[in-house]
DNA sequence: CCACGGTATGTCAGTGACTGACATCATCAA
DNA sequence: TTGATGATGTCAGTCACTGACATACCGTGG
């Protein structure tokens, strides 16, 4: 009887399954442990039984690894955004999707402490976390010119509605009893709008 | 006679002066030559007449040598902020740091257009740029709580003020005959505002 | 049960960005 | 002249990432 046929039996072949899975988990257990800059590609992969090359493939770069949730929350803002009512200002639809982006955060508050903290720690995953962010600007007035919004209002509408999304994110994760995130952005919104 | 006699009396030392300036030079060179990411630190390097190394003495990472003068354009920005007017709203006063800053482009647009160019066609590129970007919002939004600001309105009027710092450029580099680039920041600020 | 094709993984060699340690050269002042 | 200080050169090394190729897995049709 082979060893493939005794996996076969198992329900799992002799590639362990979620082989990316493991690899995200093993890198945030090892960035807790030592920091993310003392962390090679290598002792991740190594940790998820895998190899450095097999990391590479399932990630772009080191840094993605800390991201993989990013795409998920730009095509739920981008969807939200869709279908927003039709008589809402540009901006408080772009609000709109900010919420629902902000949703998928809702339930891993302490997840995203901790990342924050990583992230907050190293200049290439602060350049990297405002890439995504520069990318969901883009999302959000890819949106809002599909509602008919003309540019500049779009790009600029966007901006703001990101900007609100990122200071309430930093007043989220630094508040010790963490408010609702959709109270966080409407109070923002409110203060950017109070702005002359 | 030595070498370094002979280097004196021609009033230059046996290293050529402005080594830096000739690494700047090299890589906008080598970059409109091949590319940014044909172009290796070592190329750079060589072509300044120095070795690599130096040319990481001078300069942090490869990418920053794209990026000399913006500590100089934050820097405008921040003491055009304290200079004006008490009475300026936090928006206007942030703005008017946006159009100190852009002065430093007035004179350098065809520099400007070709270098957003190279920043547009590589990542790692755009990633620093979005964190300059920042620091110009940290640098705003530290030059407004000085003026007495609160926060989260500095932290907001910074990032609107950078926003439309960022979009207003985007405009004028892509413009066929470029406007004066504070007429830009006023038309993009008054579609700001028109915002609701 | 076997052959086959597409996909995930392993292996290996290589490039280039960046760093630390140490030697050397240049400049200025005592 | 000498000594202090700073800029540069030299060299070895680490690590992020990539291309090329071999191998193992897995579903599908024979």
């Amino acid at each position: 009887m082979s060893v493939t046929v005794i996996a076969r039996l198992l329900r799992m072949g002799r590639w362990k399954p979620d082989a990316r899975g493991r690899m995200l988990g093993a890198a945030m257990e090892l960035f807790a442990e030592r920091g993310y800059e003392q962390t090679t590609a290598g002792d991740i992969a190594e940790r998820a039984g895998v190899t450095e090359r097999t990391f590479f493939r399932h990630f772009a770069d080191k840094r993605e690894v800390l991201f993989d949730s990013s795409g998920t929350m730009q095509r739920m803002a981008h969807d939200a955004i869709l279908a927003a009512p039709d008589d809402l200002s540009p901006l408080d639809a772009a609000l709109v999707g900010m919420v629902a982006g902000g949703g998928l955060l809702e339930d891993i508050h302490d997840h995203a402490v901790h990342r924050s903290r990583i992230i907050a720690a190293n200049q290439p995953l602060q350049e990297r976390e405002l890439l995504k962010l520069a990318s969901m600007v883009d999302a959000t007035a890819e949106a809002l010119r599909t509602r008919g919004v003309p540019e500049p209002t779009a790009s600029l509408a966007a901006h703001s509605a990101v900007t609100v999304f990122h200071v309430a994110f930093a007043h989220w994760v630094s508040a010790p009893t963490p408010p609702p995130f959709a109270t966080c952005i409407t109070e923002t919104a409110a203060a950017l709008r109070a702005l002359r």
